[in-house]
RNA sequence: GGGCGGUUAGCUCAGCUGGGAGAGCACCUGCCUUACAAGCAGGGGGUCGCAGGUUCGAGCCCUGCACCGCCCACCA
């Protein structure tokens, strides 16, 4: 109870969400510890990059997240919402990187140990600043259990996993072609690209035949690779090259003579139908070349610049042309076309991305994909909406092996150790002697470990996995995820199948994967085409609640373009929320509860209540958010506030103590549905009502009651739309009559022309003939289900009832 | 080249297994009714992308087409 702190007529949010943030935070009310007397209930919530800022996507992850972690700790769950961040590899480093440019040195210039204490040091200073973002949102996160990637505990995690998967057989070393970022000196997986469309050239050129006369045109957008050409692929049944499949062609500039094969792969229709194959340069040549015994050889180095013989050190522009001429001098060079086509470049540094050979470390997938299929398939584990579930089961299906090593400085280095023979030992920790030859000349593998490999531990690792804690025992397996769509293949699948493969269960039931918001004019946010929205901006000016609601309004199916009206409709509903409470709250210090409610509109307003209340539930539960919102905004405008208070109001300034009492339940009642949704406004206006004993965050959501009178005031409303368009006032009586006349207010109502009675009579007769015509169908009533004719004649009915109130 | 989603009011979007076209915003009209003018009441506005088909009945199901978006892919 809050005696003398009055209600401004308008609700203010500011300085109230920070002051409740604070109170939640400081008496403990996110809490979650192991109680073996109430059921867990777990949401991991993905951790950011901790050089990150809040985005719209993380705005709306939170919302969804803290509104079921809200509910569920309302209906009685131990509800545990895990917060922490991510070292996130290659963008912290590239952040870093950045400022140490700025600063006029660099990584290379500072060294491994003292780049990676300066990494420290930055995250000391601007590390972890969006967690105190996500506290603005109102996230109920334990920021007690805030976890980091990086944090001894968890890095303990990582290199058990590893060898784990080390000794399962699954982790190998090989030489392959992978994606190498030569700005970042690394290599990078095929989801950490990013594709554009470039103007380029394609240039065709003639390989002559070693022997006799004639040449084969070969189509590229690439002659700087031509040095490292082995061979010149043909298709098999392409009858154009039939004959010269198994001799040579002589390779322009390095004059190499290379066979001519046949192989599938080639595009008849593209180009000339004639590839060049350099193994080094190409994935598909890399197969190709593997497949036909091909040898290797490279013409580009990792720094990007070119290395063959002659052209040492140019870059691959210079080298190109240099090729280019000496074919032209040679009447080699047969034409040069434009050519727009699509390239990979790094989604980091936007450098473009050269495929190299180079010895990588990687995660066999053929065992480890088993288990969590079968978990999709079987529905353990659900992704909504559903077609992100097949796409789930899809992705994991092709799942190639993994490529876990990144030549960066900042991650985990991997738990390798090489002794000068070049045996390999790996542990956990830092082994005392090469395992096989007992040399203690040992030099760790200075590679680390691709960021994701950490994240896919996330669920138990910050329970604290590998010890057998009373948390893990407990709130493992969890229940909710909620990410962006292109996470699944790079999180979320491989937290599935890292919880089966080291814990043997599933590290959480439900999946929401929510719709991408994308700016008002449709295209992607983004800070650098300046389309980008802050949410901390629309904190500050609608307010966090009205943000949540706005952003909770989108739909999950389809990709929606941000609005600022759902925003100002979630300020709205609060503002509402507040006037009404303001309303009872004036006239109804101290009410006792009654019993029970004695008028119509009483039995009314709580019978919708709890057909809202049930109705938000399962919609919630079906993760239908958008719904629950338009379900909870028309209950508190247009029943609560339009037809009950309206109702009561007169009786409420009367001084009746039932209808100040019921009115104040309802209004409690009210409060604990949109609490999940709107903490902060339904906490502070919970706080100006008389005392109870807990806070809603912690109140038991209500449990539903009678539904009976949900339909009571049906009638009342139907004429009273009549009245408002015809002003024929009808003739009621009892209660019917009582809140038609304080709702409808007849006599203060202006006066109508009988041209209204007129057009509301004629819109009545043409529904009536509908219905009647409908019902004379026999064909209708022969096929149409029971429940659809019935409600027909119902409409017949009512329009009879409405047009006989209006007098005929 | 594949896969997925979309096309409904001026704008942003709902429309569940087929049964009288909806919400919010915007617009127009009337109300400062002692909770709220960020309010209340009423209203105008839609060939549901196009063309066929199934059905007593189609925004919804089927076929084809057009356009938009996203994801995936080794056409050099």
């Amino acid at each position: 109870m809050s005696e003398g702190r009055s209600m401004e007529p308008r609700y203010d949010p500011h300085g109230v969400e920070e002051r409740w943030q604070q109170t939640w935070e400081a008496e403990g009310l996110y809490n979650a510890d192991p109680d073996p007397s109430r059921t867990p209930y777990v949401d991991a919530h993905p951790p950011p990059n901790v050089t990150g800022e809040l985005h719209t996507g993380h705005a709306l992850q939170l919302a969804i997240g803290d509104t079921v972690i809200r509910l569920k700790r309302m209906q009685g769950f131990n509800a545990l919402f895990q917060p922490g961040y991510d070292h996130a590899g290659i963008s912290t480093q590239n952040v870093v990187e950045k400022a140490l440019v700025a600063e006029g040195t660099s990584r290379v210039e500072l060294g491994r140990e003292a780049f990676e204490q300066r990494v420290w040091a930055w995250l000391e200073e601007y590390g972890g600043k969006i967690l105190s973002q996500f506290r603005r949102m109102g996230a109920s996160l334990d920021y007690r259990r805030t976890r980091f990637t990086m944090d001894d505990d968890y890095v303990r995690a990582v290199m058990r996993f590893f060898v784990h998967l080390y000794e399962r057989g699954w982790i190998y070393r090989a030489n392959r072609i992978i994606n190498w970022c030569p700005h970042h000196e690394t290599s990078l997986s095929d989801l950490e690209l990013e594709h554009e469309d470039v103007d380029d050239s394609l240039s065709t050129i003639r390989y002559p035949l070693a022997h006799g006369d004639g040449y084969i045109p070969i189509a590229t957008v690439r002659p700087a690779t031509i040095p490292a050409d082995v061979a010149v692929a043909v298709h098999p049944d392409d009858p154009r090259y039939a004959e010269y499949v198994g001799r040579e062609v002589i390779v322009p500039w390095t004059e190499n003579r290379v066979p001519v094969i046949a192989d599938e792969r080639v595009e008849r229709d593209f180009g000339t139908g004639a590839l060049k194959i350099t193994p080094a340069h190409d994935p598909t040549d890399f197969e190709i070349g593997r497949d036909h015994g091909l040898p290797e050889p490279s013409c580009i180095g990792p720094d990007g610049l070119v290395t063959a013989a002659g052209l040492e050190g140019l870059t691959q522009k210079e080298a190109e042309q240099k090729i280019l001429d000496w074919c032209k001098e040679r009447d080699l060079l047969e034409k040069r076309e434009h050519y727009r086509h699509s390239v990979a470049f790094c989604e980091r540094c936007h450098s473009r991305i050269e495929p190299l050979i180079s010895l990588q470390w990687w995660c066999s997938m053929e065992e480890l994909k088993k288990r969590p299929l079968e978990a999709l398939r079987s529905r353990e584990v659900r992704y909504h909406p559903e077609s992100q579930h097949r796409f789930a089961i899809d992705s994991l299906e092709h799942a190639p092996d993994w490529n876990i090593s990144r030549q960066i400085w900042w991650g985990h280095q991997l738990p390798v150790w090489y002794c000068p023979d070049g045996h390999v030992t790996v542990a956990e920790t830092e082994p005392a002697a090469c395992a096989e030859c007992g040399s203690s000349e040992l030099e760790r593998e200075t590679d680390v470990l691709d960021t994701w490999f950490s994240s896919a531990l996330w669920p138990f690792a910050t329970l604290g996995w590998p010890d057998e804690t009373e948390d893990l025992a407990y709130f493992y397996p969890g229940h909710l995820q909620t990410t962006a769509r292109e996470i699944i293949r790079l999180w979320e699948n491989r937290m599935i199948f890292s919880g089966l493969e080291l814990l043997g269960e599933i590290p959480f039931t439900d999946v929401i994967i929510h719709s991408t918001v994308l700016a008002p004019d449709g295209r992607r946010m983004s800070k650098s085409l300046g389309t980008g929205i802050d949410p901390l901006e629309l904190i500050e000016r609608y307010g966090t609640d009205a943000t949540r609601y706005g952003l909770m309004k989108n739909s999950l199916t389809q990709d929606v373009r941000f609005s600022y009206s759902a925003i100002e409709e979630g300020g709205k509903l609060a503002n509402k929320l507040w006037n009404a409470a303001r309303l009872i709250v004036t006239s109804c210090e101290g009410a006792a509860p009654a019993a029970k409610p004695s008028s119509l509109e009483e039995r009314w307003i709580l019978a919708r209540l709890s057909q809202t209340q049930r109705r938000v539930e399962s919609l919630i539960d079906e993760f239908d958010f958008a719904h629950a919102m338009d379900e909870l905004y028309h209950l508190t405008f247009d029943d609560f506030c339009d037809w009950y208070l309206e109702a009561v109001k007169g009786r409420l300034y009367d001084g009746d103590a039932d209808v100040r009492a019921t009115a104040t339940f309802a209004l409690e009642w009210l409060l604990e549905l949109l609490h999940p949704a709107l903490p902060h406004v339904t906490e502070e206006i919970w706080s100006h009502l008389p005392a109870r004993a807990s806070r809603l965050i912690v109140a038991p959501w209500p449990e539903a009651g009678d539904e009976a009178e949900a339909d009571a005031l049906a009638r009342v409303q139907e004429y009273a739309q009549v009245f408002r368009r015809s002003g024929v006032v009808p003739q009621l009586d009892g209660d019917e009559k009582r809140i038609f006349d304080a709702v409808v207010k007849p006599d203060r109502a202006p006066q109508r022309e009988n041209g209204n009675v007129e057009a509301e009579r004629e819109r009545l007769r043409g529904e009536v003939e509908r219905a009647e015509k409908m019902l004379a169908n026999e064909r209708f009533v022969a096929n149409a289900p029971g429940e659809v004719v019935a409600a027909e004649r119902e409409k017949l009915e009512r329009y009879r009832r409405e047009l006989d109130a209006l007098g005929r």
